[in-house]
DNA sequence: CGTTGTTTTGACACTAGTCAATGGGTGTGG
DNA sequence: CCACACCCATTGACTAGTGTCAAAACAACG
């Protein structure tokens, strides 16, 4: 809640176990540091970028969290994914220099910006930095496929069980709460995601609450029965949801 | 169909541009080349490698096609995605050194092994294959996305009408019509995929057959009126497929 | 306190899943 | 070379689950 008004530093980030600087030297670490440019705090649907821009930087959400979508000529928007902090944002531009989604502030939040140019030189010279990178595209990859084990679910219950696992995993990786958090993004942005209209999501939560599986007020959510949610996910379970990491 | 007989060699392979050689050096291809295993050709549902097993090379598609899947203790498997001529397999491995998926044969295949250790090693040497990889990263993660947003619509025309321009697309890309194609996945492979019935499948594909829209015999698949197809996607197009690249 | 945006609930239609049977292709063995 | 078996794909009948449309409840904000 404080404002990020001190020098910013990766060194004194909480984030840092998490983010690129993960596995660094002091040194490195101070290097990478430099590189990165302060940017204003972004609000609530502000756009961080927007597809087929020219890439000239990555971003790591520091504060808040972010959703990337791609909308179509007729402006109606499909939701890609959702990005917490300490994940890097923009990977997908590196294919071809330009963005292949758009990312915009599902609620105030601030970002560490990496300049490519730099972060490409700092990389040759930094090898462990260079893997750092290569960890984050796999890393990348691999939550994407989880969300397509998500998505090819048809039943809209273990989805909706599949994306509250989901987040309250990549909460407690933060050092949250696994059992209690707070939905930044709306109902229609989850549906829309889920490839399911937003009334099932509504219908799917209530139905959760009436189980005493979950309790639901607006956005607050908490989970009563990790056990009972996580039985709903059995059918499709890949032991992705399964253990922490 | 002739065997591999030939010494390999990524300066004759009419592949090159699409996969890791592509941009690279003559010298620099020839330093990618030796470190490239020669690995028997794998027959149908042969499995190239599995999840949870430690990754010491990346795969790169030389003929044929490779199914990727997750599957949980009850032996139920999820598709993940298909891979085709030129393209990477693995890299959802470099997070964690562990295959996060198995990946099999649709039909006999061969591919070239590149050995993790060397890869390494050979791409802190050459800048530009840094970079080659970098671009297959963000390429797979790009990939993933459009998949996503083919999962994330609920009808199944649509998806079935994106399924096949997909494959289009791709294998137009790789030099092959883009009008005319044999699927090597079967039925319930794509309907896995797409989150629906391998009945619904059928039903949609013989519902655009009436439509004259495309013609399909078992597996061979025809595209007689491409613009009707892509119209049936403009709901939710987001010009992914509608360009040629 | 009213306005606006978001979420929930209800009623109904329709899509897609399930179960079951049929049809086609391919391969093997007599 | 034909007959049978097996696998895969298609089709049909029925039903459960979701989408859609509409209205109400709720929260946030000025």
């Amino acid at each position: 809640m404080t404002p990020n008004s001190s020098k910013m530093s990766c060194l004194n980030c909480r984030l840092s176990d998490l983010c690129l600087p993960f596995g660094l030297q002091i040194t490195e670490i101070e290097a990478l540091e430099i590189i990165i440019k302060n940017k204003q705090p972004l609000q609530i649907k502000d756009v961080l970028y927007s597809k087929n821009q020219t890439c000239k930087s990555l971003y790591a959400v520091k504060t808040g969290s972010f959703r990337s979508y791609i909308s179509n000529a007729e402006g109606l928007e499909q939701t890609i994914g959702f990005y917490l902090p300490g994940e890097l944002m923009g990977l997908d531009a590196l294919f071809e220099g330009r963005f292949c989604s758009s990312v915009d502030a599902l609620e105030t939040s601030s970002v560490c910006e990496l300049p490519l140019t730099h972060l490409t030189e700092l990389c040759l010279q930094i090898p462990n930095l260079q893997h750092q990178m290569t960890r984050n595209f796999s890393k990348e990859i691999t939550a994407n496929h989880e969300q397509m084990l998500l998505l090819g679910q048809s039943s809209a219950k273990i989805k909706v069980a599949i994306f509250l696992l989901m987040l309250s995993k990549r909460y407690g990786a933060l050092g949250y709460s696994k059992s209690e958090f707070n939905l930044s993004m709306h109902r229609h942005h989850i549906a829309n995601y889920l490839g399911i209209s937003h009334e099932t999501i509504s219908r799917q939560l209530t139905a959760l609450s009436k189980e005493k599986i979950i309790q639901v007020k607006q956005r607050a959510i908490k989970i009563i029965e990790l056990n009972l949610l996580k039985a709903i996910i059995e059918p499709c379970n890949t032991d992705f949801y399964a253990h922490s990491h």
